[in-house]
DNA sequence: CTTGGCACTCGGGAACACAGAGTGCCAGAG
DNA sequence: CTCTGGCACTCTGTGTTCCCGAGTGCCAAG
């Protein structure tokens, strides 16, 4: 069906085509890239790379552009993904190095992520699903009033204030955090539901109550950011890439939590990538537009996705290697601390 | 200089501009509103108004616009802060009242904003200079570890991960939490440094190695995140409006937090609004957007600030009007919790 | 199977004309 | 002195036409 010559001639297209952004007549390849054969012949070929429906015209009197089709065929079996230059990792390295908590990993990953790719970048936190705890911290506000605290060994802090049925002296307040993180220390986040069940009996009767309303509230946290928390920047880069029509349902995708997470795809290996391109990915508003995405995670365990959105018409061999280094480095970074 | 009649051709430009998007000509004006005179009165009223630079013409056949000195004068004394419908209040009220914690408030806010005025929308975190400590906790992670939790009165948490000089038991580290809530609790974030320079001294000897590892840390926090925390959203809307050029700008602009923190301006009083009409505003970039901003608070204190961001070409009363009651809205939930 | 030749198609830019909106100015009326 | 109607003028934007050139598909010969 395809022989060699023919994918050679789509690689051509897809690399003219991405690197100068208009269609690529068959002249222009026979002069650029030698591929030892007249431009006939690579029309030829072209009208049966058209057929089979991996490029198409634009309008008769135009030059071919690669077809969604035809870019999958060309990530998967036509290119090789681009290690990074040895100053650009060191330059993640550093600049991630100085971050001082979950947060601003999280922050300076997606600037990094966009200033390398110069696309739009997208950051999930930590799964909260598949962390587990480090520690439960309950913090007396005033007479009925508590914070609790959960950190979880990704460095993620979440809070909440709880309002309690009646008064609790501190010291039964240091019994119950004792009760607690004996409980849950290292316990994984979603086995907390059924490992807090006997909490309760541990204690005396009449802290009971208090306990309850704080087990409730954390269970509750447990279950609402269930929803996970993600974060994207470089959006300036969208206004440079070309595709002025759809920027707006571009925009509008990246401010949908639900529709982000959707994009980043489901976990495959760890810091296997994810390529979704055009027509491929869920969502109509995001015609056009490709994603990479990449698990990352400490150890051998995902923690979570990352990865850009930028036009079809990306570099996706370079694009690939700075997603996929980035995860690697954010890994590592996230076991370290 | 400027008659009544001159100043109400001046706010029919604007008003009319703003809702057609195309520049006024007299006889429009004529039409549309009945200000009891002719074309061609009118046409003598645009020329003198034009002469003193509140307007201007793109082009020698087209109608009228106003200059960003016309829009100051209209918002100044030309128009009247255009109060919220019912219906959106309540809007408002229970969006907001589903926060479970600050960041939730904020999220929700940024939001709500966007939503309600179809413009970007940016909301500083409250500031950590102006809030008070409400608690101090110090939790082991290991031998030779702690986090460092910062709870403020806000809401507002902060953590750090602290490598120890020397390992510290857990009842010694109990004793210097309780230290240093002792000393800090309620303290003005301001007055931290002086207050915590004296609880070296009323340690036992052995622990003030670590101690002091400690204090650096929580003083290092509070100098870093001096630079506020600052959020935004509803992009899509720029897309929308139709500066297709320049919306790269104002995307760099945004993303980045010095600007947008300079941008949202000083404080004046309470819930007093700022607006910032194009070239008035501090960032080249932004030629073309005024800012409407207003502080938000809890009691009398103003803890941060808010605000949209749009073309100059808004509509001032509504959107003032808008921004006004989020920041009340705001300030009284953040008060409630 | 490859190649050069050739007729054909079609988008996009240049040149041009034109309608319409809007202006400035002026002279006359109140 | 102010307002008004009239009028000539000046642009921009749009539609039309025309033509160039890039690129194609097909064919016949090597």
């Amino acid at each position: 069906m395809l022989d060699d010559r023919k994918l050679a001639v789509l690689r051509a297209i897809v690399e003219d085509y991405v690197s100068t952004n208009e269609p690529v007549g068959s002249k222009a390849l026979a002069d650029r890239h030698n591929l030892g054969v007249s431009p006939a012949t690579i029309r030829n070929d072209m009208a049966a790379l058209e057929e089979q429906g991996y490029i198409t015209q634009p309008h008769t009197s135009a030059g071919r552009v690669p077809t969604d089709k035809g870019y999958r065929l060309f990530v998967d079996r036509l290119s090789q993904i681009k290690p990074l230059s040895g100053a650009e990792r060191r330059a993640i390295e550093t600049f991630l190095a100085g971050a001082v908590d979950l947060d601003e990993i999280v922050m300076r990953t997606v600037r990094l992520l966009a200033q390398l790719t110069r696309q739009v970048a997208v950051v999930q936190y930590p799964s909260l699903t598949r962390s587990s705890v480090r520690h439960v911290e309950i913090v007396p506000l005033a007479e009925r009033r508590v914070m609790l605290v959960l950190i979880t060994n990704t460095g993620r802090v979440e809070q909440r204030v709880v309002d309690l049925p009646e008064a609790i002296a501190d010291d039964r307040i240091a019994n119950l955090r004792a009760v607690l993180n004996a409980c849950l220390d290292g316990c994984g986040l979603s086995q907390v539901p059924e490992t807090v069940a006997d909490v309760p009996d541990r204690l005396p009767p009449e802290d009971r109550p208090a306990a309850a309303t704080i087990l409730s509230v954390l269970l509750e946290t447990l279950v609402e950011r269930h929803e996970e928390k993600i974060v994207f920047g470089g959006t300036a880069n969208l206004a440079a890439a070309d595709f002025s029509i759809g920027l707006r349902d571009v925009l509008e995708a990246l401010e949908e939590q639900v529709v982000l997470i959707r994009l980043l795809g489901e976990t495959r290996g760890l810091s296997e990538l994810t390529v979704r391109i055009g027509s491929e990915n869920p969502y109509s508003g995001l015609r056009g537009t490709s994603i990479v995405a990449a698990g990352y995670g400490s150890g051998d365990k995902e923690l979570a996705r990352l990865g850009v959105l930028g036009p079809t018409r990306m570099d996706y061999p370079v694009t690939m290697g700075a997603v996929r280094a980035v995860a690697r480095y954010v890994g590592q970074i996230l076991a370290g601390s």
